[in-house]
DNA sequence: TCTGGGGTCCTAGGACCC
DNA sequence: TCTGGGGTCCTAGGACCC
């Protein structure tokens, strides 16, 4: 049996962990650069307020009501999520990090599985202040229907382990809930006659590979329960790295995305280190607001290998501005810009290439820079090129403290 | 004025090889 | 008019996830 935990509005539930006085009272996470709603407490679901809204759209509707507004605080939520990771390793050997707030968790030989299930519930909350939901069913994909159900339930765990709780609970899945389909899908499947999880689980194995893949055939199978995904547990090396990010307002100046160019190409391959591995190829992109319409959008790219893989932050940085000056237009107002690596290898795997001279220095330059940036924070040592006045940056008005990681940002309590 | 960021997998089709 | 068979590799595009 697979249990899926999930915590609830986990953003929200990280904001209220610090701020007390934002519980029961409606709130919301944006996006990067204050955009966009990612996460809604119980409070502003139900006023109907939609995930992924523009907020500037809602405005005067999250002012009505009074919804309290936080910039989102990646460093504090991967903080706690690292936390109810830890505490969710207690009850099983068997733990896949699914996402920052969700696990799927390995439940074969364990006698009762509600009960098991409860004290883990009980227990995250106690160690973190997180609150999870749990689904236990035979395969991921039931088990995350179950997961849907038990935020309904009432105390949270909800088990599909039987046959006939499963027909019922599919029965009550639209076919836009279901893990595996998306918009597209949903429209197909909608004109195709199914309406719910429970039809999908019925149709014909040739249809849904010849419509939706080998991908689609498995989700079907795993309605089914048998169980075709497995679970991962040592997350294998990422095959590309990105890192782009809009900018506070438009840049129209070389100099301002030379500077963003150089952050993201620096910060993309500390992360390219941090895994260990090297890449060959690079890729800088820009574009203008895809939602202004005066303009026509503008967007663009330019790649290039390396004859060698390497993780050398000022290889990167050096190439990353030869391909924005190849790409920069003086005409254009650009919004955001981003930074690729691709064809990505382990490091001591890789290949290499025939007159290649080895890169010594660089590789101890390099532990010097992370290992002095980890220390005394990020940016402390970094290339020129990223400037120091960084005018571009994204907005976070909204921003709450970085509780768990900073010693200079400890929550104060009187007495 | 204001609209997120970071990934994965599958398939079809073209280039190329012998 | 008629013009082989069998294979690999790469890439773009489309789908999905959180």
């Amino acid at each position: 049996m697979i249990a899926l935990v999930d915590c609830n509005n986990f953003y929200v539930s990280c904001e209220r962990l610090f701020d007390p006085t934002l519980i029961g009272r409606p709130t919301v996470v944006l996006s990067n650069n204050d955009g966009c709603i990612v996460a809604r407490s119980e409070e502003v679901k139900s006023l109907g307020i939609q995930m992924g809204k523009p907020v500037f759209q809602i405005q005067s509707e999250l002012r009505k009501h009074k919804v309290a507004i936080r910039s989102s605080n990646y460093t504090l939520y991967a903080d706690m999520s690292r936390r109810v990771m830890k505490t969710l390793g207690r009850f099983s050997p068997e733990v896949e990090n699914y996402s920052i707030d969700e696990a799927f968790l390995n439940l074969d030989g364990i006698s009762d599985l509600a009960e098991h299930c409860h004290r883990m519930r009980e227990e995250v909350i106690r160690w973190t202040g997180i609150p999870v939901s749990v689904g236990i069913a035979p395969s991921k994909t039931l088990a995350k229907v179950a997961n849907k159900h038990a935020k309904h339930t009432g105390d949270g765990v909800l088990s599909l382990a039987d046959k006939g709780d499963q027909a019922k609970a599919l029965r009550r899945t639209s076919i836009h809930d279901l893990w595996g389909v998306g918009r597209r899908y949903a429209r197909m499947l909608m004109k195709n006659g199914f309406k719910h999880a429970l039809d999908l689980r019925e149709a014909d194995d040739k249809w849904v590979l010849k419509r939706m893949t080998i991908v689609g055939l498995k989700m079907v199978h795993e309605l089914r329960g048998i169980p075709c995904i497995e679970l991962t547990l040592k997350p294998p090396p990422k095959k590309s790295l990105i890192k782009s990010c809009s900018f506070g307002r438009t840049l129209s100046a070389l100099g301002d995305l030379e500077e963003a160019v150089s952050v993201y190409a620096s910060g993309v391959a500390e992360r390219l280190r941090q895994q260990d591995s090297l890449a060959r190829t690079i890729t800088v992109f820009l574009m203008t607001n895809r939602f202004q319409t005066e303009h026509p959008h503008y967007a663009t790219s330019a790649t290039m290998s390396f004859l060698s893989s390497t993780d050398d932050t000022s290889v990167f940085v050096q190439h990353g501005l030869v391909l924005l000056r190849q790409i920069f237009r003086r005409d254009q107002r650009y919004l955001k810009a981003g930074v690729i690596l691709d064809a990505i290898e382990s490091r001591g795997r890789e290949q290499l290439g025939l007159f290649d001279p080895k890169h010594e220095s660089s590789a101890r330059l390099m532990q010097a820079m992370d290992g002095v940036n980890q220390q005394f924070g990020a940016n402390t040592i970094r290339v020129g090129s990223c400037g120091d006045r960084q005018e571009w940056k994204m907005k976070r008005r909204l921003l709450s403290r970085r509780f768990t990681t900073r010693w200079d940002e400890l929550l104060h309590v009187q007495t």
